[in-house]
Parts: C-alpha cells; sequence; structure tokens
DNA sequence: ATTAGTATATCCAATAAATAGACATAGTGC
DNA sequence: GCACTATGTCTATTTATTGGATATACTAAT
C-alpha cells in the first residue's frame, strides 16, 4: 500500500516526458529535448536525474542489443518508463486540472 | 517582437494554474492548491511569487470591491491571469507534449 | 597508433529556488 | 483589547540546477 510520492523536480519530469512514448538512450533525450525548443539540460544533469527515476521506479534501463553496424561509437544504454513513471505523469496533470477547477466550499448557513 | 520568455519555476506553474479559470485572492489560491492535494506552499512562499508572475506580466491583481459585510477580516487582493500568463501555461504543455513525440531524422543516404 | 566522434558516468564549485519561521501591518467582529 | 482574516517582508537553511573538468570505452578513419 502507502499512497507513492510522485513528485518530480522541473528536470525529471522534462526527461521522464521524453520517455512517456519512446525508449531512448541518454543523448538522444537530450537531443529530443533539444530540438523541441525546450530549455537546455547538459549530460552532468542528466544521468544523476536518470539515475534518481530509476531508484524511484519511474523508469527502467537496459544495455543496447543493436548489431555494431546499427550505430557508430560507444554502448548505448536504453531507458523506458514503467508503469508507475506514467501514473507520476498522470497524477501531476490531474493536480493541476484539480486546482484550475477548485472553488471554495460556499460557507454553509 | 523578441520572443517572450514564458518559462515558469514549480511553485509559479501551480500557482499561475489555480488562477487559470478563476479570480482568487491570495490565501484562497494556497486553500485550493492544499485541498487539491498538492504539496504545501506557504504564504512566505506565495507571495513573492506573486509578485514575480506579476513583473512578468502573467497575472494582475485588484483590491477586493467587496461590501464590507460579504467577508470578515482584512481586504483581499484579487489576482487574474493575463493572455500572456495563459500563453505561458500552453506553451509548457505544448513544449511537453512535443518532447514527448519526438523522433530523431532519420539518418539520410 | 593516434585522433575524432559517440556514449555513459562522476565530481566539484557556484548559482538559483524553495522552505520554515519570525516579524510587521491592517481591517473586522466581539 | 483580543481573535481572526489577510497581505507582505526578512533571514537562514536546504535542495536543485548549472558549467566545467575528468574518466572510461567502443568505432572509424588516417
Amino acid at each position: 500500500m502507502s499512497t507513492q510520492d510522485f513528485r518530480l523536480t522541473p528536470n525529471q519530469e522534462i526527461i521522464l516526458t521524453a520517455l512517456q512514448f519512446h525508449r531512448r538512450y541518454g543523448l538522444e533525450i537530450l537531443q529530443a529535448i533539444e530540438e523541441s525548443g525546450g530549455k537546455h539540460i547538459g549530460f552532468n544533469s542528466l544521468y544523476p536525474n536518470l539515475k534518481k527515476l530509476e531508484q524511484k521506479g519511474f523508469v527502467k534501463s537496459e544495455w543496447g542489443e543493436e548489431a555494431p553496424e546499427e550505430h557508430t561509437g560507444a554502448r548505448r544504454k536504453y531507458y523506458r518508463i514503467t508503469g508507475t513513471g506514467t501514473e507520476a505523469l498522470e497524477t501531476k496533470q490531474l493536480l493541476l486540472t484539480s486546482i484550475a477547477n477548485w472553488t471554495p466550499e460556499p460557507k454553509g448557513a
């Protein structure tokens, strides 16, 4: 049981969102953010945040199983969002909607 | 001209969202957040952030014009979101959608 | 074999933001 | 005067982000 803590720091929210619909490797996440016009995140912020997201159970990772000719350079580690991670993103949106639509209890007679 | 800076800190996003559909006064904003299950924001965080949001042109404020019998206690200052503020919230959502759906350019022949 | 490019990962110092608590002011009702 | 509602500032602490440096490792080209 125990309701989880779904809170995300700003960078964690952006990184997790980048994984919402696509499995991606580290530098690909930065590319997705950069090319979508988001503010720059360096890899010095990326990797520690991916680690924290993994510790919270919001993402999991696996080493790329590509044939060596599929891409140049070093091994890629792929990250994918978990069910809990998806829940964290949804919870954030529900909270914002709920805050926006809240109205006070009319003070009773 | 000059494309504006629509970036919001986490608390600014929550506060601005509380004003998205309703004009509210300071402590009412905190109530909307609290009763929707958001994490606690104190008035020591609220007022400076409202000031910053007003300086950025995302909200404007006016003193309550209520008849004195409509509520007990001191004057209320009402805040409402501006067109620019609404744009800031929309820009944030569009950015997240864009990051989530981004796919890499297929590397050409 | 060296260099360039891609990729993951950590460490440190500086800056920025949020947080708790105290303090101050003011209007209303009792 | 006291309690309650409400707006607002200040300071110290903690937390998060940022830039820059450093390290490892695999691939491709010279």
